[in-house]
RNA sequence: GGGCGUAUAGCUCAGUUGGUUAGAGCGCCACGUUGACAUCGUGGAGGUCAUAGAUUCGAGUUCUAUUACGCCCACCA
């Protein structure tokens, strides 16, 4: 792309994004390597699932990486973003088993183990990692070439060497523990993948018989289907209700078991009847119990929750909740029932299965968690990581200081094989190492897998390559940024900060900044269901990749949810837009300069004022950066663009560009040493343009890019007249009065005026003899008179403007103005000026506030009060001319 | 039950350590196409900062309580 080609009137996104993408990708811009010369960066993604798709919560994620990495590449660091997938053994493992039985009909039990597994590798490589893709459109500036995926085989090896690690340091074992469990998943969960939702249910009374037929017990449940588990009844020890029923057996109802009443603490006497029935198998509660008084663990369900065979042969077989319905049948017919009430409770579902969990006794793996808890809760205390926002640091000491142990194996087939060996020759011996043992006896692995997350929270070192000691790990780790969302902070974010300590012995990454999360405007969650969650890639292709990555960053508030619609996207097409005309008018003015990386001599005052306003903006969006502050540092841009630099400055420069000369070649030298700066500030948000941009006006070589040009620091060398900026914002404002009065009587933008200003004293009076063309050129005037002498508005029937820094500018109008209205509207400012006025002298006339208040504040109003009543006085001649 | 967050213009949000006329974008109203841009320009209207107290010379900003909404954690039958 010449840039002696000249610029289509409106941005077209589509092409420049597709040229774009694969030029950046092949000439190895985005690959980071070891190298000493420079300060490492980097970033390991959050993986997504590798059944995954874009989202828009994976665009404002990615979008805010992409900035950090391109802005670090500017800053001259070597960068390293490391992109990848996770395995996501439950989502996977049940994509493909509905996918199979779809196009082939067949079970996953049907295939076999390791066929289900050739066949999801088949699935992931046709159909998977579709969002790695996805990223690249949206201008993600990974490390391509360094993807990895979790079952990966050195990630694999990863995983192997920690699950040894940790089981030869006695912190994991296995164990017959109450564990959470997915029925449709069959298989254990740990705690957190469960969820809590409040949903209507049942509590229902049942009478429990004492098996001498002398009354009964009245208990109370809300899953009446677990009854068949019951091993007691528990009542507290000091119950007078129950003195001396202690030990007594009830009659088990619908079944032909007798069960004791126990004591025990748990049985609260203000609740209900105070006794309470117990059913050590699925109720961790009762399993407490059951332990305490020696009672029997009853298992009654298969792995789908229907009840199994120890239950009455007309239950055996169905579902949970069609057994619930048949108990509390069977028990009223029995007239066992004493009363059903609706209640509203928490009840456990399955994050993936979306069904609710059985809690159960099994044997599971585990790992403690108490002792790598520990150097990681000192990480985030001693600031060595640092949260964004800070608060989420209480969440995370929360979890961490009352971690439990983690549930580690799963039953299913899809990830990482646990292992270790049982013998059966030898029952009891277990084997745990990386390969099969060999010693004697009939060894059989482990058939269960390892929870995703077992592999996840190695990524930030296995990604580079550990255990092997790698240059990558030696150059890049710890990272520097993580980018996340509050949603997995225990999931994943406090478990890779304990493995970082744990494995490396160092923390994983500097900084976590968490995002917001995405709702609909109407601030409900995004979901399929709903239909209310746009597709990333159709907003692309309508708005454009940097137009979705500005928008979703300029409207993302600091720490709370966002509240996005397509329209949104508005913002950054139009501001993408704006941004190519500005480059677009530059370049209808002639070649651009030659040395567009530095400032020209004799500038006029409009051009320090941009220099200004750019350093202003450099240094703001800087440190808006360093805090994490995307949007506001977007903003920052998006008035610098806008306002500063189109509404006013190329305006402004209409002028000299015009006189031609050397004014014309200074001006446009003042244009392009802005506009170069500009796209580079504006690079890492939005990427495409830029390029594009910097390459049709010639600010990079060809072969060049300007994600490498150099992030403009706040320049400390360029010395600025603070008098003159005053002076220009000044002249700005007297514009503004200016354009006001033609407003306020109607007059089109394109017809001449004469005005009149009173230049408020000689200073005033210098300045803006100085810009009189400029003030001309800007308000579209015929003519202005300028003077120091106040204007008879009356006589020449001409509407005041109010009273601003270099005075005050008229229109004169004669036979058009009206002077009630124009004498009204001077009242009024008349009253304002009194009631500021009167708050002012109040406060100076109050000693406290003159005593106490710091001598900036004090002298600040007495300035104050100066001009207010200056400003009374020359309001007050003014509208007595008027009249 | 515990913890956290939010409440500012019709809508979505800014508002740094308290400093006195509370800002932006969108929307709305008026006017406007003379070559950067109608994906635009110019001007304007619009807010007793959720409520009640407290601290202070001074509170959108600090403290307490209340209300509403949202999120997280917690074994309550």
């Amino acid at each position: 792309m010449s840039n002696q080609e000249a610029l289509p009137r409106a941005y077209e996104p589509a092409a420049v994004e597709k040229h774009w993408f694969p030029v950046w990708e092949k000439s190895g811009c985005f690959h980071g390597k070891a190298n000493p010369q420079k300060t490492p960066f980097s970033i390991v993604i959050p993986p997504p699932n590798v059944t995954g798709i874009l989202t828009l919560g994976h665009v404002l994620n990615n979008t805010l990486q992409d900035i950090l990495a391109r802005r670090a590449r500017m800053q001259g660091k070597e960068v390293c973003w490391f992109p990848g997938t996770d395995h996501a053994g439950i989502a996977t493992e049940a994509r493909v088993v509905k996918f199979l039985k779809e196009t082939e009909n067949v079970s996953r039990d049907e295939l076999g183990r390791d066929e289900f597994i050739n066949r999801v590798w088949q699935w992931k490589k046709e159909y998977g990692g579709k969002i790695i893709t996805q990223l690249r459109t949206l201008g993600c500036s990974c490390d391509w070439e360094r993807e990895r995926f979790t079952m990966d085989e050195g990630l694999s090896d990863a995983v192997k060497k920690v699950f040894i690690q940790l089981y030869n340091k006695g912190y994991i074992y296995r164990g017959q523990r109450m564990i959470n469990w997915c029925p449709a998943a069959k298989s254990a969960l740990s705690d957190e993948e469960v969820i809590y939702r409040d949903v209507p249910g049942k509590f229902y009374h049942f009478r429990y018989p004492y098996a001498d037929g002398s009354g009964y017990v009245v208990v109370a449940t809300t899953r009446p289907e677990t009854m068949f588990g019951d091993t007691a009844v528990a009542v507290h020890p000091d119950d007078e209700r129950y003195a001396g029923k202690i030990g007594k057996m009830l009659k088990l109802p619908l079944t032909d078991r007798e069960i004791p009443v126990v004591a025990d603490q748990h049985a609260d006497p203000t609740k209900g009847t105070g006794a309470v029935k117990i059913t050590p198998g699925h109720d961790p509660n009762d399993f407490e119990v059951g332990r305490r008084c020696n009672l029997d663990v009853i298992n009654i369900m298969n792995p789908d929750a229907t009840l199994n065979d120890f239950c009455p042969a007309e239950f055996v077989g169905l579902d949970r909740f069609a057994a619930r319905e048949l108990a509390v049948k069977r028990m009223e017919e029995a007239g066992l029932l004493e009363k059903i009430e609706d209640i509203t409770h928490a009840v456990g579902y399955s994050e993936r299965g979306n069904v609710p969990i059985e809690t159960l006794v099994s044997a599971q793996w585990f790992c403690k968690m108490g002792e790598l808890a520990k150097p990681a809760i000192e990480a985030v205390k001693s600031g060595k990581i640092k949260f964004y926002p800070e608060r989420w640091s209480k969440t995370y000491f929360h979890w961490m200081e009352n971690i439990q142990d983690w549930c580690i194996s799963r039953q299913l087939w899809w990830g990482h094989r646990i292992p270790a060996w049982y013998n059966d020759d030898n029952p009891g011996e277990v084997y745990v190492g990386e390969t099969a043992p060999t010693a004697p006896g009939k060894w059989r692995q482990e058939e269960d897998v390892l929870d995703t997350w077992f592999s996840s929270w190695l990524w930030p070192f296995s990604i580079m390559g550990w255990p092997e000691k790698t240059e990558e790990l030696k150059y890049f780790y710890p990272t520097n940024d993580l980018v996340t969302g509050p949603d997995i902070i225990f999931f994943w974010v406090a478990r890779m900060i304990m493995a970082g300590c744990e494995f490396i012995g160092e923390i994983p990454f500097r900084n976590v900044y968490f995002t917001s999360i995405i709702r609909d405007d109407k601030g409900r969650k995004l979901s399929k269901s709903l239909g209310n969650s746009p597709d990333p890639l159709e907003v692309i292709s309508e708005y454009g990749a940097d137009a979705l990555r500005f928008s979703i960053v300029y409207i993302a508030p600091v720490g709370i949810d966002i509240r996005y619609s397509n329209e949104k996207c508005e913002i950054g097409r139009n501001f993408a837009n704006k941004l190519w005309n500005a480059c677009r008018f530059r370049q209808m003015q002639g070649e651009v300069s030659a040395d567009f990386e530095n400032v020209p001599a004799g500038l006029s005052g409009d051009e320090e004022w941009m220099l200004a306003r750019l350093e202003e903006a450099a240094k703001s969006i800087g440190e808006e950066l360093d805090k994490f502050r995307f949007h506001a540092a977007a903003h920052a841009l998006y008035n610098l663009v806008w306002s500063d630099f189109c509404d006013w400055f190329v305006e402004a420069e209409k002028l000299p560009l015009r006189a031609g000369g050397k004014e014309k070649e200074r001006a446009l030298a003042v244009l392009d040493y802005a506009l170069n700066k500009i796209l580079k500030l504006l690079h890492p948000f939005m990427p495409f343009i830029t390029e594009e941009l910097a390459h049709r006006m010639g600010f990079v070589a060809e072969n060049d890019s300007i994600m490498f040009s150099q992030w403009p620091e706040a320049n400390q060398e360029l010395k600025l007249d603070n008098d003159i900026i005053r002076s220009i914002e000044g002249k700005f404002e007297m514009v503004r009065s200016g354009r006001n009065l033609r407003s306020s009587y109607s007059i089109a933008d394109g017809k001449k005026l004469a005005f009149h200003i009173k230049a408020a004293n000689e200073t005033a009076l210098e300045v803006l003899t100085k810009e009189l063309d400029s003030l001309k050129h800007l308000l579209n005037a015929s003519e202005i008179e300028l003077g120091l002498e106040a204007f008879d508005c009356a006589s020449r029937g001409a509407a005041p403007s109010q009273l601003g820094e270099l005075g005050v500018i008229s229109l004169p109008l004669a036979g058009l103005i009206d002077v009630e209205a124009e004498c009204a509207k001077l009242e009024k400012q008349l009253k304002d000026i009194e009631k500021w006025l009167s708050g002012v002298r109040g406060r100076l006339s109050n000693e406290k506030f003159v005593n106490s208040a710091p001598a900036q504040v004090v002298a600040d109003a007495r300035k104050q009060l100066e001009e207010l009543e200056a400003k009374k006085s020359q309001t007050e001649s003014i509208l007595a001319g008027l009249r």
